[in-house]
RNA sequence: GCGCCUGUAGCUCAGUGGAUUAGAGCAUUGGUCUUCGGAACCAAGGGUCGGGGGUUCGAAUCCCUCCAGGCGUACCA
């Protein structure tokens, strides 16, 4: 929409160049505004005052307002562009023509799921990686943020073309999960009754207990007629699977599925980390240093401090596992790009990324990483703390279950990414009939039981027939207007790799179609064209509604 | 100490160098309609955009500085 606006201005000032008004010059990027208010127009742009600087550079006589005129005078009348203004210091501002809004309300109708959609990444492989927690006990709450942040982002992007992959990785491989393991054993000793300690460091959280039962559930007491070491090593795999089908189903409960759980331990299965390490050994990016391997990250711009691969005692640091996995997202697998969501408490590890990626030879603009603030839990005008190791913790499932899986989605995603977010469980699970939230799923679900009332009073949508013409009055218009905001709204999320906007978006789209429904009566026997005309209407806004919904993960219910 | 991020209405937060008037939700106050779903709609009050400098036609937005808060600065992840 907005570049068709562009590409007019572009060639309506083309053509005065071209017509001996305008001296020739090099126009700069022609940049198309929506201005905030309406008798403004839809769109406005500063070309002129951008023109008339690059005039005055050039030694021509420059004066905004007359060359936003000589601009304007060769705007295409044919068209979405209606008029346009000249306002202010030499704005010009344009407005869309009627008609042509009106007729886009069967275009929309017509694109039904796939409206909204644009062709940013024009089947560009992209990989979203995202919650990736340790696989050592149910998620926090945190896990919430970046699970809702990154499932929505996979979704604008495919909605912008691009093909996208969902991974999750599991850091089975570390000290973390053996520790685990460790605990898991002595919680499946304890249920036979025997006196096993849970170790120092261990998880303590009476979860365990749960996953512990699975096991005996499973195995029996098998693993109680081995060597404590053997029973470790043995369970180790099969404890992974107790918790990964935990983990799976309490993401599901926030409507987050994923193409892929890549496991960290098969980096060193393939032999691939030893790889990489040899490869970067090679080429200088490797020494040892104090009976440790370090990847020397401090050859890189922005990095101050090397990094160590494998500790003084032979085990190797997540990093090194890291450096392979980003090599196999890229070179084994080929993403053309890839984003990883983190927690802002990752940042220190930013850096360092950059620095693989200049090391492993690739462009570090593929590699984005998109970081979160933090989440406060609030109880009781208490914060929460939380702690995995002590067993304290309020995970992503019980908040889940108190609040409501959209609500929840829907408030960590009005914030932008960087901002902290103090979440109040009270508040929010009381102020939840009037979560903005649960507007926009109400506004959806009035115009399908609209729908059938109209059926019932035997107004059918005439689609053979367009009455299109027929949307005059200012609130239908606004609607309009507002639906065809949608793809500027997925493109802007794009850009920002930030979905926020699209809940402020929704809001804004059921609040304009309240208007509507307010000054417009929709189901009228007497008037059964006009009827059509708004029916049909209603249909578009459903199905900005729903988009817009669905690309933040949040069902569109069609009652409620 | 150094680095990154944040500071906007009573609260939670949007805000892309643009337009005498910086927006939304919640909360507060008042109002509408003999309801196509009242979980609606309309209106009012409420602001030193943390402070101070600068850049330019123009700054919440860019730069500098100070203040306040968060996070990072591991042979943890």
């Amino acid at each position: 929409m907005r570049d068709q606006i562009k590409l007019a201005i572009e060639q309506a000032t083309a053509a005065a160049q071209a017509a001996g008004q305008l001296p020739a010059f090099d126009l700069p990027a022609v940049e198309i505004l929506r201005p905030k208010q309406a008798d403004h127009g839809d769109y406005s742009t500063n070309v002129a005052m951008l023109a008339a600087a690059a005039l005055r550079k050039a030694g021509h006589a420059g004066n905004p307002r007359a060359i936003s005129q000589i601009i304007a005078d060769h705007v295409p009348a044919d068209g979405p562009i209606g008029r346009v203004e000249i306002a202010g210091p030499g704005f010009i501002n344009i407005f869309l023509a009627e008609r042509w809004l009106q007729q886009q309300v069967n275009h929309i109708v017509r694109a039904g799921d796939d409206f909204g959609n644009i062709n940013l990444g024009n089947g560009a492989r992209w990989q979203v990686e995202y919650v990736s927690a340790n696989p050592t006990g149910p998620i926090h709450y945190g896990g919430a943020r970046n699970g809702a942040l990154g499932d929505a982002l996979a979704n604008v992007l495919e909605a912008a073309g691009y093909v996208v992959q969902r991974e999750f990785y599991v850091n089975d491989a570390g000290n973390q999960f053996s520790i685990f393991a460790a605990t898991l054993y002595a919680r499946y000793a304890q249920l036979f009754g025997h006196d096993e300690p849970i170790p120092e460091d261990g998880y303590a959280g009476e979860y365990m207990v749960g996953y512990a039962q699975m096991l005996a559930d499973q195995h029996g007491d098998r693993f109680l007629h081995m060597a404590k070491a053997d029973a470790v090593a043995e369970l180790k795999p099969l404890s992974e699977e107790i918790v990964l089908a935990a983990l799976q189903a309490e993401l599901g409960k926030l409507g987050i599925q994923y193409d892929r759980w890549f496991r960290e331990q098969s980096l060193y299965d393939n032999g691939l980390v030893h790889e990489i390490l040899e490869k970067l050994r090679a080429q200088g990016d490797i020494a040892e240093r104090d009976g440790a391997v370090w990847f020397l990250a401090s050859k890189y711009s922005q990095v101050d401090k090397d990094v160590v691969v494998i500790r003084s005692n032979g085990m190797p640091t997540y990093f090194a596992s890291d450096i392979a996995y980003h090599y196999d997202k890229f070179v084994v697998r080929g993403f053309d790009r890839v984003i990883n969501v983190w927690g802002v408490d990752h940042q220190g590890h930013v850096s360092r990324m950059a620095a693989i990626m200049q090391a492993l030879g690739l462009d570090p603009a593929r590699l984005t990483i998109v970081l979160h603030g933090l989440v406060k839990l609030i109880r009781d005008g208490q914060e929460v703390k939380l702690s995995k190791r002590r067993g304290n913790l309020i995970t992503l499932g019980e908040v889940v279950d108190e609040v409501g899986a959209d609500a929840v989605r829907f408030n960590l995603l009005t914030r932008g990414p960087e901002s902290a977010i103090e979440f109040d469980l009270n508040l929010a699970a009381q102020a939840s009939w009037d979560n903005p939230v649960c507007y926009v799923q109400y506004s959806h679900a009035r115009i399908c039981s609209m729908v059938i009332k109209a059926k019932q009073e035997g107004v059918a949508l005439h689609s053979e027939l367009d009455h299109s013409a027929l949307l005059t009055h200012p609130a239908e218009i606004a609607v309009i207007r507002k639906l065809l905001e949608l793809e500027e709204q997925i493109e802007w999320a794009v850009e920002k790799l930030s979905p926020h906007n699209l809940t402020h978006y929704g809001t804004d789209l059921a609040k304009t179609f309240n208007g509507f429904y307010r000054d417009c009566r929709v189901v009228d026997p007497l008037d059964p064209a006009l009827s059509a005309a708004r029916l049909q209407l209603c249909e578009a806004a459903r199905l900005g509604l729903a988009k817009t919904l669905r690309l933040l993960g949040i069902a569109a219910p069609t009652s409620m």
